[in-house]
DNA sequence: TATGATACCTACAAAAATGTATGTAATGGC
DNA sequence: GCCATTACATACATTTTTGTAGGTATCATA
């Protein structure tokens, strides 16, 4: 992650929008990839380099920091084994878990979102 | 809004994540100030003035970007009264609408990761 | 004639998010 | 000794989002 100006205008309106359960609940699963690897690891543990194949646009960079954010608001769980080459391991938490079926209903709102919008643009044809 | 670079990577990734439903969902409602505008506006419907009372730190040009954005998008509709001076209102959609329970188990969720947090803090005491 | 009210717009600046390129540790197998 | 493997780390560049400061049109009223 990037330094954060802690009294920035920018900032300061984060921290007052996480007063709200709502929005903070928004970004706490807004970072772009944060979704994708939830529904990754709903299907069940995970090794970061299977999230990587799995999710195939995502750079190395960005799936570790998505992960560390993940992990540090207590969505997911790291375990690391002592091996060589290293293994690592991600689950999710029982409060990640609990977004899931949220994450479904936005799924479904999401395509009749776009179900409308293309229905509109076929209402231009007749 | 500010111009975007069609070819950037950036810019790719977003539109690869608009195939997801579920991520397109995220973009849609995704802007910082959005959600906040759409509960209010699930009270009923308001004018331009109204709305920027009520969510006191936002300011007139993000209001009008994320009010902007999210009539394209059709969530809202805005109408206008030819009266001087002017008057225009907002209001939610039918598609709008259907949101609104989604953000209501969201607003839950998040609830429920705060006490979930604190209440992990709160074990460091005893 | 000046002022107030409303809902914006515009140029610019700052901050944050995202992406690129390269490097690292540890160890087993060749 | 050298290479491959894995899960990262780091410095830096680019792109996008958000915020700042000022301005505009219209008309009724003072």
């Amino acid at each position: 992650m990037a330094k954060i100006k802690e009294n920035s205008t920018n900032s300061l309106n984060r921290k007052f929008l996480t007063d709200c359960n709502l929005t903070y609940a928004v970004q706490l699963m807004g970072g772009r990839w944060k979704l994708l690897i939830l529904m990754q690891l709903n299907a069940g543990t995970m090794r970061y380099g299977e999230l990587k194949k799995k999710i195939v646009n995502i750079t190395e960079r960005m799936l570790t920091l998505q992960l560390r954010e993940l992990e540090a608001d207590g969505l997911i769980a790291r375990q690391v084994y002592a091996e060589v080459p290293p293994r690592v391991e991600y689950t999710l938490t029982d409060i990640g878990r609990q977004l899931v079926p949220i994450c479904d209903a936005l799924h479904g709102w999401g395509t009749l979102h776009r179900s409308h919008v293309s229905g509109e643009a076929s209402t231009l044809f007749h």
